[in-house]
Order: structure tokens, then sequence, then C-alpha cells
DNA sequence: GCCAACGTTGGC
DNA sequence: GCCAACGTTGGC
């Protein structure tokens, strides 16, 4: 069991939009790095959802039901996508700047490699980053 | 809206 | 294979 963080624009997609669909390819991406974490994903791996650009929090918890699979967005073979399913909100957003004031969390990928869209958290980052949301 | 940081592209 | 130019992302 892995966990993971995934980020959108919620101009594009939000947490709200997942919540309502249910489930949802996670599409689009096109960098290498972010495609190598979406092709290590497992069917039951735990991912936070996180925004970007207007409201920057992490908004809930989703898990991984379909593992990495040909990106229907393009006929290009290099992208991949995954199946993600919601699971619930978080009761209080975990927004970046705690995140930046949680000693914990200073490494994670999202505050050093600001512009990765799909990144492994540590189980015990994961953790943190729950309790912070309670 | 601005701009720094980063990734990608393409000419050489 | 290098690197300048360009486009995109995302924090502020």
């Amino acid at each position: 069991m892995a966990y993971w963080l995934v980020k959108s624009d919620p101009d594009t997609y939000s947490w709200e939009n997942l919540l309502k669909d249910k489930k949802t390819d996670w599409d689009g991406v096109r960098n290498y790095q972010a495609r190598n974490n979406l092709k290590l994903m497992e069917v039951g791996d735990n991912v936070l959802v996180y925004e970007s650009q207007s409201t920057r929090f992490v908004a809930g918890i989703a898990e991984v039901t379909k593992h990495a699979f040909q990106d229907t967005t393009t006929d290009d073979e290099r992208w991949l996508a995954v199946e993600l399913k919601a699971i619930k909100s978080l009761k209080n957003p975990v927004t970046l700047e705690t995140i930046k004031n949680t000693p914990a969390l200073k490494d994670i990928a999202l505050i050093k490699q600001s512009r990765l869209s799909v990144m492994p958290l540590k189980e015990e980052e994961y953790n943190t980053i729950i309790d912070l949301s309670k």
C-alpha cells in the first residue's frame, strides 16, 4: 500500500468535481516524472488531492481504482492515466502554508519540486497531513 | 497579473 | 550533446 499526492488546478478539475463524479480518469499528465509515478500506482493506494493556483490546499482523499493505462486524451503512447475514486473530503483542508510551516513535511516534493503534479508520499507524511486536517 | 523556476524543443 | 529560446506552471 503506497501513498501519493496529486495536484490539480481547480479551474480545470477541482476536488468538488471529483466528489460529484465519484471517480474519474486522472489524465492529461504530460510530464515524464509525473507519468513514471502514475505508472507505479497500484489499485487501493491512497491519494491526497491538492488544489493548486487559487485555493492551494489538500482538499480530499481518493483511492486508485485502476492501474495505469494509455491516456485516452492523446494518441501519443508515451502518456498514461489512472482511475481515481473519491473517498472523502478532509474536514479542514490543509493549506500550502500549513504544510510549509510543518517541520515533518519540509521535504515533500510539493514544496521542493513545486511543478511536479504526481508525487509519492511517505506513510508518515501522509499521516501528518491527515492529522493536520482534523 | 507578474514573474521565477522548470521542462521541452530545436538549431547548431 | 549543448544550450538558447520558448512555453507552462504555480506561488505570490
